[in-house]
DNA sequence: TCTGGGGTCCTTTTGCCC
DNA sequence: TCTGGGGCAAAAGGACCC
């Protein structure tokens, strides 16, 4: 069944940890998107599974333990996964139903407590301060969150429970899979400073390696590294920050509703391109798609920002910063198409392009800029009109003439086979 | 081994105004 | 007229997360 831990390796007293002050949980679905797609393969559970695409630049987006067993991680790249397990199955991914079950997931959240903090479609910060009298010990708590998530949707999940949100994080990492472990206040220290410096979050393979540079292996060497030090390394915010949690010092709260920033799409083509005019294409594709996004938000935003990265990999980025705000997917199109323009490229060979509108407003309290050109019935009805439609006949019902796929050389584009 | 797509946040650079 | 620099916002790049 499931399994509790304690935190500490110098465990001294026995029986449960004290987990008074410990109100933060935080929740993360097992192997969520393997989890969730092995609901309707009973057969294959067990067995090593791989979610992601199939064409050749595809990534692992989740993997059953099994598979993990062989070396597998997520973002890893199809064909390396392929290579270290063999034997894996690969199953496609089903977004739609992911969010529904996250909705569900949500749902049982907010019926325990409403503090819920979202960070993704599988994980959350629950704060159970004011659930305490009414459902128990944070433990308790804890336990009654997964009991419930297995019975009304089959998967499991694991919890770290801890005096705040980076130490709940921490701790519900290590609890995997479907496990729960407490960090007593007293414990935060001791348990944060045995970490290696790679566990903490927001330090990724770059900060660990200026870290190693300096000679820093574990948190409890951070927490006795002075600040300027770490900021002369890290940047003034990060290394000061850093040290503030290899001290178990997080003030965060647990906020329910973030306001979203911005809104993007970007697509990797299968192989690189050098072609301007399906280039162009894809833009018109990607700005509808951003456009409808913000409509179905009721969001209109003021920069538009393009996103090019090229065969070698490295990425530019050019934004412009509009009068107004806007939701017209015929106004982002053309900005984004501008700032391409502008970059001038000779058939330089492209594997991504990306368009993301950002500086979001209320499209409500957005003024409706009125172009000198526009007609009496604008883009912007046009689009009204358009989402109406594909909300009625479904998404593929509309769509530009320049996008259909027959008319598109590009799409789809295998290599020969024969 | 060859790197998706959705984001957030921070730092540095650049351009403009005074 | 030329130059310097403070202050600000926007742009650009990059690290990081799931």
């Amino acid at each position: 069944m499931s399994r509790r831990r304690f935190a500490t390796p110098t465990q001294v007293s026995s029986g449960p940890p004290d987990d008074s002050g410990c109100h933060i949980l935080h929740v993360d679905m097992d192997a969520f998107y393997a989890s969730v797609s092995l609901l309707d393969r009973p057969d294959l559970v067990g067995t090593p599974v791989i979610v992601g695409g199939t064409s050749g630049r595809s990534v692992v987006l989740s993997a059953t333990y099994e598979a993990r067993a062989s070396g597998v991680t997520s973002a890893m790249p199809m064909s390396r996964a392929m290579r270290l397990c063999p034997t894996a199955t690969v199953l496609p991914p089903e977004h739609e139903r992911y969010a529904a079950v996250s909705k569900a997931v949500f749902a049982t959240f907010s019926s325990i407590t409403p503090l819920v903090e979202g960070l993704s479609l599988d994980e959350a910060f629950l704060d159970v301060s004011g659930a305490l009298r009414l459902l128990g010990r944070p433990t308790e708590i804890a336990e009654l969150v997964r009991a419930r998530i297995l019975d009304e949707q089959g998967i499991t999940c694991s919890v770290g429970v801890a005096p705040t949100k980076f130490v709940a994080k921490l701790a519900s990492g290590l609890a995997k899979p479907d496990g729960v472990l407490v960090v007593p206040a007293a414990d935060v220290v001791p348990f944060l400073h045995q970490l290696p410096v790679g566990a903490l979050w927001g330090v990724g393979e770059k900060t660990e390696e200026s870290l190693t540079r300096l000679g820093l292996r574990t948190v409890a060497d951070i927490a006795h590294t002075p600040k300027p030090t770490l900021q002369r390394a890290l940047g003034e915010v990060a290394g000061a920050h850093l040290h503030e949690l290899s001290w178990g010092r997080d003030p965060r709260r647990v906020e329910p509703t973030r306001e979203e920033k911005s809104v993007g799409a970007d697509e990797t083509f299968p192989y690189d391109v050098d072609d301007p005019a399906f280039i162009q294409r894809e833009l018109l594709r990607l700005s509808d798609r951003v456009a409808g996004r913000l409509r179905a938000a009721g969001l209109s935003g003021r920069t538009v920002t393009l996103k090019v990265r090229f065969a070698d990999f490295t990425t530019i980025t050019r934004a412009r910063t509009l009068p107004d705000p806007t939701d017209v997917s015929r106004q982002i199109y053309a900005t984004a198409l501008e700032l391409y323009r502008a970059l001038g490229l000779q058939r330089a060979r492209i594997r991504l392009v990306g368009v993301r509108v950002s500086s979001l407003v209320d499209s409500e309290r957005a003024p409706i800029q009125g172009l000198l050109d526009e007609p009496e019935f604008g883009w912007r009805d046009a689009d009204r009109a358009i989402d109406r439609a594909k909300a009625r006949f479904g998404k593929e019902a509309v769509t530009s003439a320049a996008l259909l796929r027959s008319a598109d050389p590009y799409f789809p584009r295998q290599p020969d086979t024969t």
